[in-house]
DNA sequence: TTGTATGCGTTATCAA
DNA sequence: TTGATAACGCATACAA
């Protein structure tokens, strides 16, 4: 197998205690040894078991993620932030991505259950209650953009209310009257409080509010280009679209192009999330940014500060910011 | 702390040894008291400890990968197909993204090291002659997209000649003789096999040969984007562009509506790689189709069958195909 | 300064 | 059918 610990201490002719003493906290060990351990160590090419580290430390320093089968360049930056934090705090990442049904997911987190000293979920279905019989009560978790109320757990999310209210006072503020909106589904947390901004927003600015103006979609790039052929048969037709996600925005500026249309001129779009592509869209896309790598960050500072135990169980929520392009009919920052 | 296979015992009043055959293999137990036991783990809560099985097993189980910090969706493709696959086969998978360095990516092999059960790498740079002396003798490794010809190791990349020369002759039976290439950079592995298949398809189609026609980037898209203002001022101007991944290509069509021009009337463009968003952009881009999601799942079973002992290392390629939309000038498949 | 011995939670071997 | 126990590799309390 391996070389040990062991094989270190013959070739060093010195005790595993030494041995473990100079690897480790170099405790108070002569220098003389500590050099013999030390090349006994790299000549052998001995890299400690992290696992029988682990059993004995009683901690894994790994931290389960579980993420949706979804919107690729969302969690890039999301799981960019968790990396870099998890890094820094010398903590690894047990990824699993793509499941989208219930079952499956349970099935991941009871494999994580034994290995990992805390789990930072992205499950923006409204209810979780089943993660409550599924976790065992001290192991610290995260939710990142669920709903705070149901849960005895660490939440985070953004705020989808103001952000979606900015995105359509713009709007407004641009001279539409009549907007739409494009929704995620009624399933998903973020979608939800997505569309009762932009409800907010209509109501208070006096804009046309009627139901047929409300689409829904599924946070996909596809529903965004579905929705452009049902956008364009209301009648009267809407002049602006507040798209829910910029996956679907992105979906809808393609569909106005095989319509031969374009924003903002034939309809103006916000969308949000502001991920990347976003800026390198023709036109370039107005959206509200939603800060995803700082989620990833938080999400691994809240679960190590509850893993330690100076923390306890608490609900986040990040700032938006709309950020202008050109999609919405004005001329870009710069 | 947590709940360990002695409390079940207790609880149930037997053996540790019993417990465990219950919860495993349930060899040859009594049916009453394998639900005596099964009932004082479920009401404990309990879950194996999987540090301490690991331990045992002298297996963790878990697949350590390693990303660079680059082009979203492209990556994205390939976990998925990791990660499917890893499920499938009852592993996880131990993910780092986001490091650039060479130093950086050593530090998190070597706190990889002594917790998995094999290394995924995918690390296009050519040199790599320091994983040699960074990773032990035995221990499984698969390099993905990177030269075969320097590496003890497993081995899957891309053809990406066949297809860069495929896009390259593409364009040309589209009747354009001044063909420029947008590289990926001097140091990538990918970018250098596509920039010969480049320019073995200039050869052999008698195409304008100019070294100028030759521009470098890096395979983000903003290189793309910068590299249009250096494409119109070439005299005479090329009429198409092969744009060695579709990251570049997207900043491309950027940088063309900034200059009030559009493909593929002003410029012909071909890309590499088909990521999603490939089909979404206006125009549509034609690209070389990269099985990505292929690559993770051959990857896993390729590591797999080393882990296991029956596979010793080899070097695979996987094949692309030219995937015809409208930024060449074809009309879109359907 | 160094060595011996114990335990972390499991599984498997051997006896009973 | 079940139980006692050794071993996996490491870190530490205690002894020397």
């Amino acid at each position: 197998m391996s070389t040990t610990i062991q094989d270190v201490a013959d070739r060093a002719d010195v005790s595993v205690a030494t041995v473990s003493r100079v690897l480790n906290g170099s405790d108070r060990v002569r220098e003389n040894t500590k050099e013999t351990v030390v090349e006994a160590a790299r000549s052998l090419g001995y890299h400690p078991n992290e696992t029988a580290r682990n059993l004995r430390a009683q901690e894994t320093r790994m931290i389960g993620v579980l993420l949706p089968n979804m919107h690729g360049e969302f969690f890039a930056q999301v799981t960019r932030g968790l990396d870099q934090r998890a890094r820094e705090y010398g903590h690894h990442l047990l990824v699993s991505n793509s499941h989208t049904q219930e079952d499956e997911a349970k099935s991941v987190i009871q494999s994580l259950l034994g290995r990992v000293d805390g789990l930072i979920l992205l499950w923006p279905r409204l209810s979780h209650d089943f993660l409550g019989d599924l976790v065992p009560e001290g192991l610290p978790v995260v939710l990142l953009n669920t709903d705070r109320s149901t849960s005895r757990f660490q939440t985070l999310a953004f705020d989808n209310h103001d952000g979606a209210y900015a995105a359509v006072e713009h709007l407004a503020e641009h001279g539409h009257e009549r907007i739409a909106c494009l929704s995620g589904g009624t399933q998903n947390f973020d979608a939800q409080k997505r569309l009762a901004g932009y409800r907010a927003a209509v109501a208070d600015h006096d804009l046309i509010a009627d139901p047929s103006l409300e689409i829904e979609g599924d946070f996909t790039r596809e529903a965004g280009r579905a929705a452009v052929e049902r956008l364009l048969n209301l009648t009267p037709r809407p002049t602006a679209l507040f798209a829910s996600n910029d996956s679907m925005a992105l979906g809808v500026l393609r569909g106005l192009h095989e319509a031969g249309l374009e924003a903002p001129d034939d309809l103006a779009l916000v969308g949000f999330d502001d991920i990347p592509m976003a800026h390198y869209v023709a036109p370039s896309l107005t959206t509200v940014h939603a800060p995803m790598k700082e989620l990833g960050e938080r999400a691994i500072e809240r679960l190590l500060a509850l893993v330690q135990g100076d923390a306890s169980p608490s609900h986040h929520t990040l700032q938006t910011r709309l950020v202008r392009r050109e999609s919405c009919g004005c001329t870009p920052e710069p």
